[in-house]
DNA sequence: ACGCCTTTGAAGAGC
DNA sequence: GCTCTTCAAAGGCGT
């Protein structure tokens, strides 16, 4: 168990992020009773660590939710109801505190979105990279709409996007959880990509094996929580995935990538079918295991189709910084549930690949090169605020944030 | 075809 | 302990 004793040890980024926070004053419209202190989060973190914690209430959870939160009453009668029920013991305890923000629909369906009136580029000369970086800001800012004050609307999304794969759906919606990297797109492939708009979740859909839809939940989470996932237990072990995301314990694992990366995993996503491939090639490539997402990794996963339907954008790049804004928008409880999906997130992958070490996977992506290191890191020395926290991205959305 | 861009966070390496 | 580097996702774009 590497860093199952380490407390908050793993958890620091959460709170330092919480800190942050308390800096940029955003707790004005801080909920007083609800409110997640630090302490709060480090103890939720903490319980989170004792896998085999009692039960508690996801209904009273939900409830209590509700009252501090009356928006989150729309949320909690949501499907994502059926998560908490099946979420680990020991979640519950830190649940309790935070059920609205968790596992709920839409995190931010109504808090203020400010959208800042400048792309983060400071003025004099420009390299092409900054002409390009400018040119993707401009991008993401003409087709932003003008900001307007005062609360807006909650975007027409469905909160249903947040089902959570542990009790992952067959049809199309996208699943908030920690597991998202290993069940969604790995698992129930076909049945829908997390961030694909429903068309070509459908494209995929064709394509769907049949047998997948048969598949209960890519995550059957033990009432007890993730420790007690062995092998054998609820995971689809298909025989065509053996040779491409399958743990040598057996465990097929959507974090397992063929060496080749996304092409060939998508091959297998979108077919399911054994490939033609050479056996000579298919020993010669090691599978990648890929890194546990991280708390904002999980949040850009799950709000990245509704940053382009919102703002039209397709631009990773463009998405990413509005999602960056907005990460920052969001509130300490709703950044909460992210921290702790992602904690979850490398609990798992932890259990599931106990020897793994994120440098198994360095240099497996192409550097970039020192130069552009160098310029970058002097350009954030001399433009702090052009970095993560210019506070000029805009939103996208009708809302702002004041920084 | 492949790498870059862009974001935050986690983790490893080096000092 | 601190700083730096790399990778994780994503898809358009440039070479």
């Amino acid at each position: 168990m590497p860093q199952l004793g380490s407390g908050g040890g793993d958890d620091l980024g959460a709170t330092d992020e919480m800190l942050a926070f308390k800096d940029e004053g955003e707790q004005e419209e801080k909920i007083p009773e609800n409110a997640f202190t630090e302490r709060d989060l480090a103890d939720l973190k903490s319980s989170l660590v004792n896998e085999s914690e009692g039960s508690g209430s996801p209904a009273a959870a939900a409830a209590a939710a509700a009252a501090a939160d009356p928006e989150a009453i729309r949320r909690v009668q949501d499907p994502h109801r059926v998560y908490q029920e099946k979420l680990p013991d020991h979640m519950d305890d830190g649940m309790k505190h935070q059920d609205p923000g968790m596992y709920k629909g839409s995190a931010y369906s109504g808090y203020p979105f400010l959208m800042l009136s400048d792309p983060y580029l400071p003025n004099g000369s420009m390299s092409p990279l900054d002409v390009s970086k400018q040119r993707r800001a401009v991008a993401a800012a003409a087709l932003l709409p003008a900001a307007q004050p005062g609360p807006d609307p909650p975007p027409p999304f469905s909160l249903q996007s947040n089902k959570v794969p542990v009790v992952q759906p067959s049809h199309g919606v996208h699943p908030l959880t920690p597991l998202i990297p290993y069940s969604n797109d790995h698992f129930s492939h076909g049945s829908h990509s997390p961030h694909l708009p429903a068309d070509i979740s459908q494209k995929q859909a064709v394509h769907r094996p049949s047998q997948t839809s048969d598949i209960p939940g890519f995550y059957p989470l033990p009432p007890a929580g993730v420790s007690q996932i062995t092998p054998s237990m609820g995971w689809f072990t298909h025989p065509l995935m053996l040779g491409s995301g399958m743990h040598t314990t057996g465990i097929p694992h959507p974090a397992i990538v063929p060496h080749s990366g996304k092409q060939e995993m998508e091959h297998y996503d979108r077919n399911m079918k054994p490939q033609p491939e050479p056996k000579r090639e298919k020993e010669a490539k090691k599978p990648t295991i890929k890194k546990p997402l991280n708390a904002f990794m999980l949040y850009m996963k799950e709000m990245r189709a509704k940053v382009i339907a919102e703002c039209t954008l397709k631009e990773s790049a463009a998405i990413n910084q509005i999602l960056g804004r907005r990460w920052h928008a969001l509130s300490r409880e709703e950044q909460a549930k992210y921290y702790e999906l992602a904690r979850k997130e490398r609990q798992l992958h932890m259990q599931l690949y106990p020897g793994w070490s994120a440098r198994d996977n360095y240099g497996k992506k192409k550097r970039r090169t020192r130069e552009k290191q160098q310029d970058s890191n002097s350009a954030k020395k001399s433009t702090p605020s052009s970095g993560r926290d210019s506070g000029k991205e805009p939103l996208c959305s009708s809302t702002q944030v004041d920084h």
